[in-house]
DNA sequence: TTTTACTAATCAAACGTTTGTTTAGTAAAA
DNA sequence: TTTTACTAAACAAACGTTTGATTAGTAAAA
């Protein structure tokens, strides 16, 4: 599917409403508006405010389409060097589309389920525990890795980290003072700390280099 | 606030489906309908839609209020196994109040806020980094923990891995060809798993057994 | 070139439903 | 008698969607 100057327009201020109100908690006429366009316009151009959701995900999800696994294919890195890359990789992600993953953290709440998104979902986080899995059992092959590495909870750490710490951020900002700082600022100091911490995180668990297991 | 048995069974009703199907999405007959009582009992104990939400916050904040808290100060444990029991607690109280912590975790992931709630979250999140500071000081100050530890986001791994693990537990029963295992059983395995894969990582990271840093 | 036929984009208005809340009333309890 | 617990009905407002009309543009026919 092809969108047009207009449906995108739509699509994006459609996108940041869903994100800060909820989708049921926002109506086709506030979007409408936002957008500058007639109300009728999203069911002419969409067929429904449900439909409307669904050309959000599928243009998202085209866009994202392997980014990571050309980034990590070609390069001759050592494995945790990969597991960094991965990393940063996610926290870029992420952060740089707060509102579409704000919207995929609703919908993995809910239980209403529109079933195309399920999909899509599904099948974003499987490419992501793949991927993962993928560098894990490389290092592990050379004998960097420790054997027994639960990959779920392992990317369940990495995802759940970065959408905690997006949520709750502005919490992070009072925590540490800084309030003051400008936002665009902030968000690069967010990106950084978390970039340390998942790291520094996954290096001690995976690596071999100590003493584990209880 | 005190609750007679016909308003609990309106609250907790009504925490169910605002977990499902969010606070917009669930309209007051739905509630009424689901708690078998009159559409108007809603505006008639507690005021409004909204103040029904606000008395959910109010009746589970004022029973989870410092159980964790008792639980550590008394016993001779060292810092390690503190940081193990605040695992296991976390753990317990978020697998145990599902629906609750769906509603906290859309709360704050949506912009339009109401104070009171917005409050209570703060609050609770204030116990549990000080608390988590205070158990981390202590392993600190006897040398057994690392000097430079993220408390921050030590916290939102903490939380963000729990509340994460509970959003996508559908998508880990599959991964783990888990989906035939009964549902009590199940909750139980996650629990114990969580329980591991936390235990592992916090070790590996804030403890002083091994070299650290880039 | 002018006319005709057709299409896509846009609009204000209206449609029927559902929304949260209020009202007016009833019946039992105090 | 007054208070409390509860209800059916009604309310205005907001909802997603449809409608019929208008506009601007295109392309073939005259």
């Amino acid at each position: 599917m092809e969108y047009n100057a207009k449906q995108i327009q739509i699509i994006e201020v459609a996108e940041r409403l869903f994100a800060d109100k909820g989708f049921a908690g926002t109506s086709v006429r506030d979007i409408a508006q936002e957008a500058n366009v007639n109300v009728s316009m999203i069911s002419y151009y969409f067929g429904s405010k449900e439909k409307l959701i669904e050309a959000l995900f599928a243009m998202r999800m085209g866009e994202s389409r392997s980014r990571m696994e050309t980034l990590l294919s070609n390069e001759d890195l050592i494995p945790i060097q990969k597991i960094n890359v991965l990393i940063d990789s996610a926290i870029d992600r992420l952060m740089g589309n707060q509102c579409f993953h704000n919207i995929m953290m609703r919908e993995q709440l809910s239980s209403e389920r529109t079933p195309t998104i399920t999909e899509h979902i599904r099948t974003l986080k499987l490419r992501n525990i793949q991927l993962m899995q993928q560098l894990i059992e490389e290092g592990q092959a050379i004998g960097a890795f420790r054997k027994n590495i639960d990959l779920s909870l392992m990317t369940t750490t990495l995802y759940g980290t970065i959408n905690y710490a997006i949520a709750t951020q502005d919490f992070y900002k009072r925590i540490n003072g800084l309030e003051d700082m400008e936002e665009a600022e902030f968000q690069i100091h967010l990106r950084r700390k978390l970039s340390q911490h998942l790291k520094s995180l996954f290096k001690s668990t995976v690596t071999n280099e100590h003493h584990n297991q209880d």
